[in-house]
DNA sequence: ACCTGAACACCGTTCAAGT
DNA sequence: ACCTGAACACCGTTCAAGT
């Protein structure tokens, strides 16, 4: 069907998000090298540059698609759902939500991850409406499930089930029902 | 006082962790090279693997001093203040910070590590100890700044004053009163 | 013990050249 | 437009050698 030539890809782009994303879960953010990228996606360790103007601009392109993936999981969900689905990301997930919130890139820079991350605090405040101070509620889910994730995957709470965890912790808070 | 000898240094894990530190916080972990850490300290680009295994073992001793640091910042003080001065810590030295927690390091290879972590979190809970599970306070207030702190960094807050901002959201949370 | 320079295998990035 | 190999300046790490 596709008429072979010197090009390898329909989709140069995709193929590189692809293997480097499997890269990515498997060994780490340090360990994912563009070079190695280009090397499973078959072309010379130069062929990315016409694509992703460097290293950085690549883990981008990953994070904004983690965090895009991320609020498709939330939207729509009751808040209490939103917390255990946002966490279970984070857990099934791990190096993809360390590149989309640990301080690896400068959100800045890359005005689609600001975007993505605005869309997905979005549905997190639609949750919390009906609370007089939602934008306050809404930071403050936020946070916790946020801390809850990254100190899970550092083990700093031990090595119960985090499944049953989450609940509990998540059930020990509550929200002000009035103005702060 | 000292004879001037071939050894440049009479402390140089110090003046190694001196040096990194610096840099860590100037130019973020990524830009931190044993080589040039090395150079600061005014040795060959081989002496720190006298004191440290490798890169990694340098930055788990950085890690350790922060979690130690922070350790000491939060020993002591009632919930609210402890809250305060966990995210300040974050927002004095982000990329300390992130060291730290940000899943840089494998913490089970770094026992240090876990155990500082450890005392501090002991601390954390002492704050709650009249609820009926401070465990579960404890865990919930340790992630609520924690991601507080996270996401202030990376800016999803916006650019609003950071002080103001924690004391609301932390104010429009309660830990609950009676067994969840 | 502690430090050194040389060497190796990797990177990211740039460049001039090919189709 | 898209891809290529050669080249450069950096790394982390290992090694044999010096005091």
């Amino acid at each position: 069907m596709c008429p072979v030539s010197t090009y390898h890809h329909g989709d140069l782009p995709a193929a590189l998000l692809r293997a480097a994303g499997r890269t990515l879960e498997k060994r780490g953010i340090g360990a994912l090298s563009l070079r190695e990228t280009a090397r499973r996606a078959g072309v010379s360790h130069n062929a990315p540059y016409r694509h992703f103007s460097d290293r950085e601009a690549l883990l981008a392109a990953l994070a904004a698609e983690g965090i895009t993936m991320l609020g498709e999981q939330l939207r729509g969900k009751p808040a209490r759902e939103m917390g255990e689905a946002y966490v279970r990301f984070a857990l099934e997930q791990p190096q993809r939500f360390r590149l989309m919130f640990g301080g690896v890139l400068p959100v800045a820079k890359y005005p689609e991850l600001g975007r993505a991350a605005r869309s997905a605090h979005k549905a997190l405040e639609e949750a919390f409406s009906e609370l007089p101070r939602p934008e306050l509620a809404a930071a403050g889910a936020w946070s916790l499930v946020h801390g809850l994730a990254h100190l899970l995957l550092e083990g700093h709470f031990g090595a119960q089930d985090p499944e049953t965890f989450v609940r509990d912790v998540l059930g020990a808070v509550r929200f002000a029902q009035r103005a702060a």
